[in-house]
DNA sequence: TGATTTCACTTAACGCTGTTAAGTGAAAAA
DNA sequence: TTTTTCACTTAACAGCGTTAAGTGAAATCA
């Protein structure tokens, strides 16, 4: 009875495989230039055979994006790991390692990130909840939270505090990504000024508490 | 021998007209959902005809929000006209503007800001020279040469800090407008939050200064 | 006035796209 | 050996941006 065992390792075994045919033409071309019949040409099937194991486009690329972000969750669950109870150090080295991720995957990035609304409006887009999205969220959040504690970030609206992170982190990177032809400064003295900019807004230094 | 000049006058109705039709489809649907025969039907004229007017797709659009993009042009030199010598709170109203007119116009905002790259490679995108986005940013650049001089913001490379500040303002502008399924605090907060932390980040206190 | 030219606009088509319904044929089960 | 299962394919639909060729009314010229 190793019939049905064969078989479902043959299934897996195809739906690696178009998971990994379309990851590379979709790290290489953009989302919007890798078309269901390319990715099929590529394994050598019929572009309905996608269908048997994606519900539709969308649906793959999400799986696609879940899979390299979890290389962001892992590098940051690193830095968490080495620099335990310095949280305002893990919150530097983790934005530091977000922005690096995406100019690393700039097509992941502007699948999950960058564009996910107005593209599959009506589309119920990716879930949020359980996403690695929601997981490199929480990371922000509980070394923001853990920062507050030790006196290092004023402490205050820990949601307001991440959102606000994650909106420097974000504008950078998709700035970077979006607008290649802008005159940017050299980008490793820009992604360092947003760092130090945000975290000294965020600090609490000691003088000008005591002047307010 | 007004004829010619009657015919210009019927083409640039013409013209116009299609620039509302498609401008009004656009800011109800977004980019990707409005298709050249959709336009052409609400006008009433065959699809080909959009195309004695205007090269492409992409060419449309772009007249269009330059268009939209005015406006926040005139806004910030309203703001700019009222408060003159006053560059740090130039800035500060002005970042607010910008965020609120991405907010306002999500799809114009979309399609020039967030997603200009990838959907249109190869193709020369939209010049930057002498486009209002070009304008909006000098907008910064001069608030922050202005704020630096007056020492209210601690002297640097003024590219630098004019991209960080442009990193923030499109940071959370874009995740309001990408990620409306995410649970961000209040608007206003937030908002408040991102202008205050980046400007308090660049600021010089003066504080740490007397006592230097 | 009648013939000619101009030119704004349309028709038809090309080659793409995502996606679905129906069909096929080999392997497994009976 | 017959029947059933089911992974996969073929064919098609309805849409897309865009282009080449064609049409017909208005303006110009004779």
């Amino acid at each position: 009875m190793g019939v049905k065992e064969r078989r479902d390792r043959e299934k897996e075994n195809l739906r690696q495989e178009i998971l990994d045919a379309a990851s590379e033409l979709f790290a290489k071309k953009g989302y919007a230039h890798v078309s269901m019949r390319k990715i099929a040409e590529k394994i050598e099937y019929s572009p309905t055979t996608i269908y048997l194991y994606f519900k539709d486009k969308t649906d793959l690329l999400n799986e696609i994006c879940e899979e390299t972000f979890g290389k962001l969750i892992e590098t940051v669950s690193l830095i968490e790991a080495e620099s335990k109870d310095e949280p305002l150090e893990c919150l530097e080295k983790g934005m530091r390692a977000y922005i690096e991720f995406g100019l690393k995957y700039p097509n992941h990035y502007e699948v999950t990130l960058i564009t996910p609304i107005m593209d599959f409006l009506g589309k119920e887009l990716h879930p949020y909840e359980g996403s690695s999205g929601q997981k490199a969220f929480e990371y922000i959040v509980r070394q923001v939270a853990g920062s507050m504690e030790k006196g290092q970030l004023a402490k205050g609206d820990v949601a307001a505090v991440s959102q606000t992170i994650w909106a420097a982190i974000h504008g950078v990177t998709s700035l970077l990504i979006s607008h290649q032809d802008f005159p940017f400064v050299d980008q490793k003295v820009l992604i360092d000024k947003v760092i130090r900019t945000t975290i000294k807004g965020l600090r609490v230094d000691s003088l000008i508490e005591i002047e307010n």
